[in-house]
DNA sequence: CTGATTAAATCACTTCATTGGAATAAATCG
DNA sequence: CGATTTATTCCAATGAAGTGATTTAATCAG
């Protein structure tokens, strides 16, 4: 365990980023707002909103008037400040997205994946980041970095494999490094779960959250922690297991050994089975389309499943709440939003948790904002997320994508 | 959610604690080596190093020697520097503590305790410490501050009741505003399971380890999370309930509203239960020596008592491990500890979960080493914690002890 | 219309913790 | 016994935030 010390050059960099959030959480805002935000003196703001802005990364929007006194000028994000990839393997295809810094989408392309050697997969994803650069009139030094996704855990850059759903032929394959060698630009990687959590703390349901979970409903079912502001990845990077928390002991059996896992009873691969899909470990194209269909049939076999995941989710939130008592739990993932959202319905009313006295203005149980394309758009989150988050302790890492 | 902006001040106060953590960690070492351990310049060091000798907290021991080049000075903490009180309420006696910061109990006092009114009880604390301060010679100013553990959870300084066992009457009583009123030093109050965890994390099994779980078997069973080095207490301050962690998806009522709750299984009032004690909401005084009497004697109903409770902790610490993965579980609290370790190899072996991969030198469970003074121990240890961690965001806290 | 008032933003300068480089101290090595 | 190595300190430099006065530009009051 080893303890930095922080220096000028770490206080300045952690400033220029708990300006730029601020901005980013409360825009329009002025200079003398940001002051009284921040605890900073005035000048202070000043110059640092003089080197945001040399820099691109913040604008002036318009002087404010009605009040007295010199007018100020508000201030937000420039969209044209920066701009990160989104990168997702899942559900049958490839899935590259462009997005700036405020969190617009600017570009997309969606390509069929047949999972071939992963040398073949990355030159196909780094033609496509060209490509896109190129149609949308992007430098290359603009963009901050490229996000990964992928439904796995990890162990430095590396997939661990859990429980049954996983990317065959993959396992041994430093992907991030690769990849990163590859395009010139920085990549992150992380799991699907994660990188929604990281999404809807940046731009979703989670903007104003300090604390929460994330429950992410993909072909298998996983995690995401935020906590203290920060994504939480445990002891050893692989935080958020949930779907091998048991919510009915003496139930079905799962490859982890244990009985009743959560990931038995609540996942997408289990909706499609439910709807007579035999081979449905992998999520494959259309699969999506089919469940949002079924439910606007009234599909009884769906009806059925959706019954069994709430019951199941039920418990997870429950449990969820008693050990960490966040301010909210967050369901997401790549499930069609009317099924999110009528999956909810039958969760509800949640039994009594610690969470029951707390104030009533913060739901215990939200949906997610972000709509099917979450993993990629999480994925395209994280360097901003790494760029632009004040935390001291990650200026001391190496590796940051370094913009201020 | 409001963002602070560091200034030189909060660099400065950040790095004097790094170097006292540091110190306090890996003494006896030397200046140069803490320059190594935290990166900052050896002027930097020597000049912190000074400043801190002079307040008394660190003290030079000896110079090395066998090596090449200047000996160097080995420092390590003075247990002179600072005293704290720990006090706990609990089973039967109301117990106070006198250590010093290096984390030796300098005095223990130990009362019989009736539920009078809390003014009345605030009086009885604040004699015994003046009377402990008189005997040990130590000047009230060198006293950092008082912890005070009460075994409930709180929000805003008072009592929030969710299970049965708690303490009657207390409830609308700002238990540490009083106190802190009528001692004139720092007053903190915690639950006995979170202080216990800091207790271990400073002084006990938990002093290298920056991110694990402590679960604590008192009269109910409470939880501690030490998530990146700090407590981890929620979006609310109300985190580790694991007590109502469902176990059992059918089994016994609890009043939580739910069924098959941890605290429906593992905890002393159950094991005093099991032992034929029909009024075991509330443990008293003997009563712990009665249970490890019971081991010794191989009473059935206590063995019995210890495999259930066994089983029902393995689903909770597997539970733990699948949504945190911490670095290791402590299993601690008031039981002696030939009952603890005799629980702890009922648990034993975990069946699968996150933790399996991780590296084999860190044992997933592991017992506390605090002892049965558990509590007042934890509870002393409030404030060295306050006083020495190096967390940027405590700094912009006010009312923090402010030793440097 | 005009001067008083108010508030935002900036200019010129100060403060101070860390830092860098040279100097010094005290041991071992050959 | 001089060369080498390592720890520590002296002295001045750097550069971050902060301070106080000043400028700018609006509304308000009469």
């Amino acid at each position: 365990m080893k303890l930095f010390g922080a220096n000028m050059d770490h206080a300045r960099r952690f400033n220029r980023r708990v300006v730029l959030e601020t901005v980013r959480l409360q825009a329009p805002l002025s200079r003398a707002e940001i002051t009284r935000a921040t605890g900073l003196a005035p000048q202070t703001i000043s110059n640092i909103i003089a080197e945001l802005s040399e820099a691109g990364l913040v604008r002036s929007v318009s002087r404010r008037s009605g009040a007295r006194g010199q007018p100020a000028v508000d201030l937000d994000i420039n969209p044209d400040g920066g701009f990160t990839f989104g990168v997702s393997f899942g559900h049958g295809v490839l899935l590259v997205i462009l997005t700036d810094v405020a969190g617009a989408v600017r570009d997309r392309v969606e390509l069929d994946l047949d999972f071939d050697a992963p040398e073949a997969v990355l030159d196909q994803i780094a033609a496509t980041i060209s490509a896109m650069l190129e149609r949308q009139q992007v430098a290359r030094q603009r963009v901050w970095g490229v996000g990964l996704v992928v439904p796995a855990l990890f162990q430095d850059d590396r997939l661990v494999v859990l429980g049954e759903v996983a990317l065959p032929g993959w396992k041994d394959f430093s992907l991030r490094q690769s990849l990163q060698d590859k395009l010139g630009l920085p990549v992150l990687l992380e799991n699907d779960a994660t990188a929604a959590a990281i999404g809807e703390r940046l731009y979703g349901a989670g903007r104003t959250l300090t604390d929460f979970a994330y429950i992410y409903i993909g072909a298998g079912i996983g995690g995401g922690l935020f906590l203290r502001g920060q994504p939480y990845r445990g002891g050893y990077g692989k935080s958020g297991e949930i779907g091998h928390l048991v919510v009915d002991t003496n139930g079905r059996p799962c490859p982890c050994g244990n009985r009743g896992c959560l990931e038995r009873y609540a996942s997408v691969s289990l909706a499609l089975k439910a709807l007579g899909d035999g081979q449905a470990a992998t999520v494959r194209h259309g699969d999506l389309d089919r469940i949002a269909k079924a439910l606007e049939d009234g599909d009884t076999r769906l009806l059925a499943w959706l019954d069994e995941a709430a019951a199941s989710l039920r418990q997870a939130v429950v449990m969820i709440e008693n050990m960490l008592d966040p301010q909210t739990v967050i369901l997401g993932g790549v499930l069609p939003r009317p099924v999110l959202e009528a999956l909810i319905a039958r969760i509800e009313p949640l039994p009594r948790s610690v969470s029951l006295n707390k104030a009533a203005d913060t739901p215990r149980l939200i949906a997610a904002e972000m709509g099917p394309d979450t993993p990629a758009l999480g994925a395209a989150t994280l360097p901003v997320f790494d760029g632009m988050t004040p935390e001291l302790s990650l200026l001391f890492k190496q590796g940051v994508v370094e913009r201020i």
